[in-house]
RNA sequence: GCGCCCGUAGCUCAGCUGGAUAGAGCACCGGAUUUCUAAUCCGGGGGUCGCAGGUUCAAGUCCUGCCGGGCGCGCCA
């Protein structure tokens, strides 16, 4: 990949070191910031393929009119080598029209990279860590946590491939009350395996048929050992046991969607190994814990709600609308206390940028977790949580509804055995992460643009076959990509071809963009939208034979439109490979 | 009551960290198939960007206040 493969990068570098030049003369003021000056591609093509804002935004710098900084600047870029064409438009854009021939190169950059092609070494291996999914370890997966489990790991390889060292990171809860109940609903099966009628499972406990194979298997090893005994006595084992199990369930449901995390970090671990005290301490050692008495919470007031003095975090210096428990009444330490920990123990493993993946109903937790990442990293570490809004499931045009305590949720699997994993994946990043998401089991199915899965699959998919094709018709031809780079490119002139090329060179910075913002959905619409360009020139081909991809007669021009092709099915693979979903060869 | 998120075409939603005449799909209407896979494509109508102020060369985008919807609010995790 060289200095121009985001070409939008490389004319900004053109226009700054163009100021600069201009400041050197004195016709501007040197020192200026650039941090607003935007190099993209104008809305309406017909502007040019390029514009910059850069008189718009220096003008209060510069304190000059926008007009009187574009003139000098547009006339130097219009010396550069590539330009073909300038002008000032509105207020003081400039608008730059590039020669075919440095767009045709852009293609080359594309056949070279590969599917690595838009990779960026931006970040500079800077480590961050993602953590996501991290549901409570008491039950298989099911829809609610798809879409976290899905945006998470596709913004870990976004960031991966902008040159992030990527931590992909859950979080086991495996510490609170939730736990017992896991282990007692254990042991209840486990009678209920030793031959024990025990009725129907009594309300607070787990129901689910999954804790049948479990208990069984415990039933099978031990025998009866752990019947007659105190809860106290079993309790331990059968939190560890079922903790297990259970999250052996969840990794198979990750990778039935293709997820796999590399650190599962355990809140009871913290507990055990006095991580909690440290984490705490450092808090402690800013001074920045108190013993005090919260006021009573507004609105829904809870019912046995009486003053107490706690051990109290000062969150509120760090942003959050009030100090926080460390502590319950009776001593114990909050969840709270724990996230403290775990989020010092990251600090500790050296990631000073953190993204934490949570729910849409853990919004109030937001404040304080940056309150305690800034408190415990004086500042030095950032933590970006991201939230997934709800998904609901739509079949025949109905809401299928789901209730925990009717036990009718379903789960992540059902979901994945019945559409498919690349599908699951893919419509999960059609929204934006913090906006609902409506997933329609009947659009899931469609082979059809309906399915925007189908449709990114569908370009690939014929581009495949073309490529099968030639090798049938034309044996002779080279079809690797370095001997299709070689190709003469001057022989794409239509100007659907052309549009294709820059659509394509504009892959690199859409990568980037969606990386920065957090927001991989950015990368589900280019594309789509470069799907349906590819589409739009298959179909120009059935109107215009002439502008068919196979031209028996003439090798170069099939050469020239076969490396196009090929340089589209490598940017819809780059893009499918960072969702996570495998790019169809044929349908 | 307070905090966070959302409000864009009939419907579902994009809108590239403030840019030029606000876009796409669905639905509706009209076209293209002796196919390199029509599972696709081309064209058309359709908008008070929730409302009102403000910031500036420029606001769907940023700020303030309302209206409407969702989520959350100590000893649950």
């Amino acid at each position: 990949m060289n200095q121009f493969a985001n070409p939008y990068a490389y004319i900004r570098e053109q226009v700054i070191a163009a100021i600069a030049a201009l400041a050197e003369q004195g016709v501007l003021p040197g020192d200026m910031d650039f941090a607003n000056l935007a190099v993209e591609a104008p809305r309406d093509p017909s502007h040019g393929d390029v514009a910059t804002n850069a008189a718009l935004v220096l003008t209060k710098q510069a304190r000059m009119k926008p007009r009187d900084i574009a003139e000098p600047l547009a006339a130097r870029l219009a010396d550069l080598a590539d330009v073909t064409a300038v002008d000032i438009a509105g207020p003081g854009f400039i608008n730059l029209r590039l020669s075919d021939a440095f767009w045709r190169a852009r293609l080359g950059d594309v056949l070279t990279a590969g599917p690595a092609y838009g990779d960026s070494k931006a970040a500079n291996g800077a480590k961050i860590n993602v953590e996501y999914v991290s549901a409570n370890p008491t039950g298989p997966l099911h829809v609610g946590h798809v879409r976290g489990a899905v945006y998470g790991d596709v913004l870990a390889n976004l960031l991966a491939k902008v040159g992030y060292a990527v931590c992909k990171e859950y979080y086991i809860n495996d510490a609170g009350a939730q736990v017992d109940v896991l282990a007692r609903s254990v042991h209840l099966r486990y009678r209920e395996a030793l031959g024990e009628e025990i009725g129907a499972i009594p309300e607070g406990m787990y129901p689910g048929d999954y804790l049948v194979p479990v208990a069984r298997a415990i039933a099978e090893r031990d025998g009866d050992k752990w019947r007659e005994l105190a809860e106290a006595d079993w309790l331990a084992d059968f939190r560890r046991i079922s903790v297990d199990a259970m999250m052996d369930l969840v990794r198979a449901d990750l990778a039935s969607l293709g997820i796999e995390q590399e650190v599962f970090f355990s809140e009871e671990g913290l507990h055990l190994k006095g991580g909690i005290d440290r984490g705490v301490a450092s808090l402690a050692d800013k001074g920045l814990i108190y013993t005090g008495v919260l006021e009573p919470p507004k609105g829904k007031m809870p019912e046995d709600w009486e003053p107490r003095p706690q051990t109290l975090f000062k969150a509120s210096e760090f942003g959050d609308d009030v100090d926080r428990p460390l502590q319950k009444s009776d001593g114990a330490w909050t969840y709270f206390a724990a996230d403290v920990a775990y989020h010092y123990d990251k600090l500790q493993r050296g990631y000073l940028q953190m993204v934490d993946v949570l729910g849409a109903d853990h919004g109030g937790y937001v404040k304080r977790l940056n309150a305690v990442v800034k408190a415990l990293s004086g500042g030095e570490g950032t933590l970006d949580v991201r939230l997934c809004q709800m998904v609901r499931l739509l079949r025949g045009g109905e809401v299928v509804v789901m209730s925990k305590r009717a036990g009718n949720f379903v789960t992540l699997r059902e979901l994945v055995d019945e559409v498919g994993r690349d599908v699951v994946r893919f419509m999960m990043l059609t929204r934006k992460n913090d906006a609902p998401l409506d997933f329609d089991f009947d659009a899931a199915a469609e082979q059809s643009k309906d399915n925007p899965v189908f449709y990114v699959q569908y370009a690939h998919a014929r581009i495949c076959s073309v490529l099968r094709r030639v090798g049938e018709e034309l044996p002779d031809l080279d079809l690797h990509a370095e001997n299709l780079a070689q190709a003469d490119f001057s022989r794409l002139t239509d100007s659907a071809e052309m549009d294709l090329i820059k659509q394509m060179a504009a892959w690199p910075r859409a990568v980037d963009i969606a990386a920065q913002a957090r927001e991989p959905h950015r990368i589900a619409f280019y594309l789509n939208e470069l799907a349906s360009s590819f589409h739009a020139l298959w179909n120009k081909g059935n109107a215009e034979p002439n502008l068919r991809f196979i031209i028996g007669s003439d090798q170069a021009v099939t050469q020239a439109r076969l490396a196009l092709i090929q340089g589209v099915a490598f940017v819809l693979a780059s893009g499918l490979e960072v969702m996570g979903v495998k790019p169809a060869e044929s349908m």
